[in-house]
Formats: C-alpha cells, structure tokens, sequence
DNA sequence: ACCTGAACACCGTTCAAGT
DNA sequence: ACCTGAACACCGTTCAAGT
C-alpha cells in the first residue's frame, strides 16, 4: 500500500504545480522535496516525466468525467448544464490563478511527450463530447453542427481561461462568459 | 552595427523557438548554436533571458501593431478587418502549427519574468483596443460595451488556436471560426 | 518493494580572459 | 565592442547500492 499512497502523494503534489506553471516548469525535486523525499525516488513510481504528466492527466480526465456525469444525471437544463461546465473552469482560476491542466498542457504541446499529447485529445473529446450530449438535449450528440458548436464552446471557455489568467483577473473571465452567452454562442 | 545584426540574429532565431515550443523550453545553447556563436555570448546582448523574453514580445507587438494600422487604413469593412485580424493567428497556425508569440506566453504566465508579464499585458491591450475601435465603426472604441465585446473575441480566438493546436489541424480552427461567426460573437 | 547518493548531460548565469 | 571557456547551481535520468 506503501507504493499506492506514495504515487497518489506524488500526483497530489505535482498537480498544482502543473496548473500554476506549466508541464515544463514541474521539477522533480520540488515535487520530491514538498512530500519529503528524494528525486529518484519518483522515477521508481513514474520512469519518466512523460509517465507523471500522462499519469496526471489521466486522473484528471477521469475525475472531470464521473462529475460530468453526475451533474448530465442531476439535471436537463441545458443552459444550467453548461453554466456548471463553465463552473469547473472558473474554479481552477479562483485557486490562485491557476489554469484547467489540460489547457495549459495544450500550450506546451510540442514539449509534450506522445503519450501526454494522448490524454491532452482525450480531454477534449470528453468535454466536446459532453457539450454535444447536453446541446442535443437527450439525442445522441453525433450532429455534426452540434459537434461543431460544442467545439466552439470548448475552445471560447479555454480562450476565456487563458486571457483572464494572463490578466490575473476572474472578472475578465466572467465578463467574456457573459458576453458569449449575449452573442448566443453559449445557450 | 555587428551589435545590432547579431540582436536581430538572436531574435529572429529564438521567435519561432518559442511559437514552437513555449518561453520555458527556449535554450540559450540552440539560439547560440543556430546562429553559430556561443550560448554566453548572447547574454552581452541580453543579459538575462528575460529580457530576450520582454525584447521578443516588445517587437511582435510593435509590428502587430504597424500592421494593424495599416488595415484598419485600407479598409472600412468591418467583417472583413476583423476576418484579417483572425488571419494574423491562423498564420501563425499555418506555420507549422505554431501559435502566437503572445498567446504561448500567457499560458505560461507564472513562469514569466514580470517584465515580460508585462509585455504580453501590452499585447492583449493592442488588439482589444483595435478590435474595439473597428467595432465601434469609426467611434473612439471606448465603449463598455464594445470593449467587452473586443475582449470576448480575442479570447474566444486565443482559444481556437489553443485547441486548434493541441489538436494540430487548422480545419478545427477554420471550424471554430466559422461557428463564432454563426453565433454572432463574430461580425 | 522501496528508497537513495552519485554521476551524466542538460539548463541559465557569471566572470575573468581573450580579441 | 564583442566573444568565449570554465565554473556554478539547477534539471531529468540512470544505476549500483542500500534497507
């Protein structure tokens, strides 16, 4: 269990750390220093870098997954639906300024190594796909121009979260959210 | 004048470096080497990388700028000014799936030395500003209203090519806009 | 099974030394 | 004025060695 606790500790640490400052800034020893013990020691959980940052966007689209889920199964307004799904982006702003991982994954994505630019597409497939699900209201989703608004959905709230961010400021978030939902880009 | 051309050297061999792959990934060793001198000669002309950094951002914007104006002088069609304006970014896409200079960097905020923070801050002013004033149709720009609307569009296409990217296809990017334009958040 | 110290080639930076 | 080699503390990675 020793093995367990200690990967989970290491991903514990080094996920902050990636949204405040990028895949490329995570250092090893800070990682191994914040829970006390040697750099080394990580690579005999995760062999490399590449298995860490594939490891942790993993989790982190699983996770985002099972709440898209429950809150698909607590609710069908739409417009309510997506304000939740915007929730989730707002959030990781309102923890000290830090970015969804995937997104500011996909800004170092010539740096990433394969298998993390794997769980980076993943990421998105899950959220267009969810966005599409919830647009479609009951039907399956597969519409191609719903797909296609879903994708532009996605990809303003991740445009959103990146200006704000580079602002320090959450009001510019909301105010850009408000404004989409004004043009009717957002339901 | 050797000082001058070798600036401009280091600065045209570092700009696509970091489009490519980020401010954090850029190395002093491959502008030196590309160009055929030493990684500590570059540090005479920019003594730390953070000035590279703030020296890089400082000329996008200035020739962004210049380049602006330029449009906005030619021409009073607003959808079209704006569809060039969109243009500027899907070049940078088109050029071997590399993003604006600016947008790289606010991904990497946390990672910036404040005075290139500062930079990328005086970019986004730019081209809000300038997309306000073409949307405002010939009026000071200074509209709330207009502004909110500006900031709206520049985010929503910082997305675009953040996702457009992550996915290495421009169709997604071409889709994404053409969506926004369906929407209305586009003129 | 899990951790570590030491070594490797990288990084930005500094600085005395060259021309 | 401009460049460089060598050193410094960092980085991910490897590996023999410890428990």
């Amino acid at each position: 269990m020793a093995n367990v606790d200690t990967k989970r500790l290491i991903m514990d640490a080094a996920q902050p750390m990636v949204q405040a400052n990028g895949y490329n800034a995570l250092s090893f020893r800070d990682v191994a220093s914040a829970i006390g013990i040697k750099s080394a020691s990580i690579h005999y959980h995760f062999p490399t870098k590449g298995d860490l940052g594939a490891a942790l966007a993993r989790r982190y689209t699983a996770t985002g997954k099972a709440y898209l889920a429950t809150l698909r199964d607590a609710s069908a307004d739409v417009p309510g639906l997506v304000a939740s799904f915007i929730g989730i982006f707002r959030a990781a702003l309102a923890n000290d300024n830090r970015m969804c991982l995937i997104g500011i994954m996909a800004a170092e994505q010539a740096d990433l190594p394969d298998p993390v630019r794997a769980e980076v597409a993943i990421f998105t497939d899950v959220c267009v796909g969810w966005l599409a699900e919830i647009l479609s209201a009951g039907g399956a989703g597969d519409d191609p121009a719903v797909r296609r608004r879903a994708f532009a959905i996605f990809g303003a709230i991740q445009g959103a979260q990146l200006v704000a961010r580079g602002r320090n400021d959450m009001r510019v978030f909301d105010q850009m959210i408000v404004t989409y939902r004004e043009s009717g880009l957002i339901p």
